[in-house]
DNA sequence: AGTAACCCACTGGTGCTTGT
DNA sequence: ACAAGCACCAGTGGGTTACT
């Protein structure tokens, strides 16, 4: 299983899965790996977004921020094909650039959908006495993957709320907004995975809030109320993290 | 001399209240 | 809905004093 020398050759499901592991203890090598040998799949999933009047250059980097994110979060304990969870999460990725309304507006038969989900999958764990795959879930609720994967990645149990948020998710015109008055497009797309970035970087709470206020379109109060702080708490933090992002956006 | 105990100013974080 | 003013508290750092 040399791989040195066999860089333009396709990974087998093993090696994919190794690198993820790797990827995923922080080896930034293996990700890089993983991204170049995987670029097709973002290809693959562009084709379905052609002539929407979008520039595919564009595209194709929402689409490596899906791949990326899909490195990140796969979870190899579930007997799949990374493909299959990258795929659709590489096209929800990019449907939600597509959304550009702004923020994420979760709609109600995307949440019905997530109950289903839930609830699917917990009869299904008992069921099979593991978790079930999301293959398994698709064919028992006769709803693609695609969507599985998406309605799962819009709406979360509450229970995150004691756990950590993994996600950066959404669509993070508004924010941008807030710490940009830049209209140019192009210089746009980078801050945006800039973005990306520096959420990433936020302490726990911090990213909380940023992602209650500008994802979930929560107010200062319900943060408030959710996180167990005063509003007060949520305004300073908020403002803090602004000014920050700005710093940074100006160096950057 | 070395260490423990104390004091005090300063900083950072917090919530209540109130103004926009 | 949000943010600023104000007061309060805990932790920190430094300097001084007291003890062994």
């Amino acid at each position: 299983m040399e791989k040195g020398n066999r860089d333009n050759i396709l990974l087998t499901h093993e090696e994919t899965i190794k690198l993820i592991i790797k990827s995923q203890n922080g080896d930034k090598g293996a990700k890089d790996k993983l991204v170049k040998h995987n670029l097709g799949l973002i290809k693959s999933v562009l084709r379905g977004f052609t002539n929407r009047g979008y520039e595919m250059d564009d595209l194709f980097q929402i689409g490596s921020i899906g791949l990326l994110k899909a490195i990140d979060k796969f979870d190899t304990s579930y007997d799949v094909k990374f493909s299959t969870y990258a795929v659709p999460m590489i096209a929800g990725e990019i449907k939600r650039f597509l959304r550009d309304d702004g923020l994420i507006k979760v709609s109600r038969s995307l949440k019905q959908t997530a109950n289903r989900i839930k609830y699917t999958q917990d009869r299904l764990s008992k069921v099979l006495g593991r978790e079930p795959t999301i293959q398994e879930i698709s064919d028992e609720l006769d709803i693609d993957k695609e969507e599985i994967v998406m309605a799962l990645e819009s709406s979360y149990h509450p229970d995150y709320l004691y756990d950590v948020i993994h996600q950066n998710e959404g669509n993070p015109l508004y924010l941008i907004d807030k710490i940009s008055a830049e209209e140019d497009s192009e210089k746009d797309m980078i801050e945006r995975i800039i973005l990306k970035e520096m959420l990433s970087q936020l302490k726990e709470r911090d990213r909380q809030v940023i992602i209650l206020r500008y994802f979930k379109d929560k107010t200062q109060v319900q943060v408030a109320e959710l996180l167990g702080i005063s509003q007060v708490q949520v305004s300073r933090i908020e403002k803090k993290i602004i000014e920050e992002m700005k710093k940074m956006l100006v160096k950057a």
